[in-house]
DNA sequence: TATGAATGAGCCTTCATTCAT
DNA sequence: AATGAATGAAGGCTCATTCAT
């Protein structure tokens, strides 16, 4: 199983177009997350990737540009690989735990990744709802549909809605998440994956 | 039960001062809410409060003094108010419930505050830590104490971490305000208190 | 002649008002001198005084007032304290010795008040025009009429201008007091007068 | 000798941003003198320079810079011009008519950088010393050296401390300068520095 | 007289964005 | 495509002054 929840960068389109965007969105995620969204300065993340401070308009909108395409980006990615790794698992059960290690190995193998996820991609209503109407919408989705599964096949009980329970697990995965950052110390935070699901599917069964 | 659980604002000692304190703070959790923290003016505030801009100064050392005072102050509340409430609560489990309808009803009946809550004040990491270190402090600790004192008594299983699973119920509970806040369906936040509860509660027994 | 140099504070009419304007300039020259005319707030000078901000506004028109007023307040008395030393003293060179070491005196005694005369009331062209029109006017003709008088009677050479010499008397002893309050040696500032007019005295001698 | 005391402006290494940071200089300049120091606005010396107000932070740090970058970048002038011009002066004597000639020549040639130099750069007990321990630490220094030299001579008296007389001789120097600005009538400030020279040199004439 | 809370005009500084090169 | 100097709008904060009590 392990296997399947290994994050294998697909060898990126290597345009060099593609690779100076990839360079700026690197160097925002560093930045973004060390300073903080608003105090990391354009000129600054330029700095950061080597290139000047006009050049980062060539690739981006502008600044809000830059902190959405690194959720876009990522989610993608993680769609990607959530897919590939859930093609052949069909224990609704197994599928919440595949998408809940996914979900924290990713985070968890980069820090500063994790730190824009969990509190600068939270600014503002704005960029919550656009990130809410997305990631909730297509990750809570997969959750929900293995949540309604499972209760189909009398895993799990059926008086409590699949959206809520989707809602409760998915908050408790991201609660881990946002502690492992703020916490002093080093640990997996993929490790807390099955944890959290065992309590959750504990939580359901009949 | 209900009954411990209603929020009951005790009559404020209202000295002049106090009184516009809490006049600015007002305004500023619907600015912050609205308009987001960095959006927000503090002239806007003034103005919201029927004041002149250099008076917020008279009360508050900054800007970012206005939201850290929101959080003490609410956070104080809360505190007061589930010291009050759990005075004669002696069952683990119902302790839990206890904590966790005073959590969502105090966010569910003031959308401005919720949003206050669950994004403006996770603008940062600075934000983010002053938050947990306080709230996770002490709100997390009492709900930490109460599933121990439930694994003690042979009501939750003992092989979890008490720390750990009061993680995962918080994380539920923030959860369900923050999609709470998103939604446009207007629905009783608190009632989804017993639901999580219930849930998570399942999820530790034996 | 040290006895005639003497500064003697005349007992000020003492009506409860004089005394408080008294105490607000005390204060003010403490502030001033300390903080700067431009730092120093008036809420500062107020509180040094042990009043209320607005009291300050009973007493004087507005805080440039309270500079323009230290000024005068010591303007005054340092002129009457000149005419009293001069009162007996006819021989000119006796009087230029007297003028310097008077003006020397006054501020050697109270480094807070030559800060303010040294640097604070030279902030701007506007306050250095009233400062010269007056000080200048005064202090400057009394040097140019000893000079003058000292030219006429033969022991100063006549083809200098009294108004040039005057000048360059008073600003040497100017700068005797600016060096001193920039010093941090502490040294007697009132010793230096005979210092500069022996100087001045041998270089306008025949 | 004039042409020793003519001051020759080197054409300045013209790069791009030498170019502007003297443009700013010189409006800064313009405007300190004309309104003050605190009451000329940044955005006004940028109108005058005719640039954007931003633009005056890519080549100062603040406002405060301004004033002391004037003071620098004359100073400077000032002491590499009177290295020159001493060069080949070896009489004392002669060494301080060539100071001193340069000193008011450099003000009166330029009554707005007079104005700053004699007003505005005395704003504060801060300025002040900065000023008084570059300015009287070089320029004091070499007519101290002067008239030490002179003592040594024996052209000069030897009880008087030559510390003492260059401070009285800059004093005086001073003066005249602080005198130029402040009066209306429009006179050569340059032609008193050999007044101000020969009335101190009869003072220290054995 | 005295208070001190309230006012609000004013200004320095930042920084995302542009554009001539 | 890339540069980076220049822009200029925007806003937090200060503090002299007022005035109701």
């Amino acid at each position: 199983m392990p296997a399947s929840v290994t994050i294998s960068r697909r060898p990126a389109k290597t345009s060099p177009a593609t690779d100076k965007r990839e360079l700026i969105l690197r160097a925002a995620i560093k930045l973004f997350a060390n300073r903080g969204f608003f105090h990391a300065q354009v000129a600054d993340v330029a700095r950061e990737a080597g290139i000047a401070a006009g050049t980062v308009y060539l690739y981006f909108e502008n600044k809000d540009d830059l902190l959405i395409s690194i959720f876009e980006r990522t989610m993608e990615q993680a769609m990607e690989e959530g897919r590939q790794a859930l093609t052949h698992v069909s224990d609704p059960i197994e599928r919440l735990r595949v998408l809940a290690r996914l979900h924290l190995a990713r985070l968890g193998e980069d820090r500063d990744l994790a730190v824009v996820f969990q509190v600068e991609l939270r600014q503002s209503i704005k960029f919550m709802e656009r990130f809410s109407s997305t990631l909730l919408q297509d990750y809570l989705r997969a959750m929900r549909d293995a949540i309604a599964d499972a209760q189909r096949a009398g895993q799990f009980r059926q008086e409590l809605s699949a959206t809520f329970a989707a809602k409760a697990l998915f908050g408790a995965l991201d609660e881990m998440a946002t502690n492992w950052i703020l916490s002093r110390k080093r640990y997996a935070l993929a490790g807390q994956a099955d944890d959290v699901v065992d309590l959750f599917v504990r939580g359901m069964t009949p």
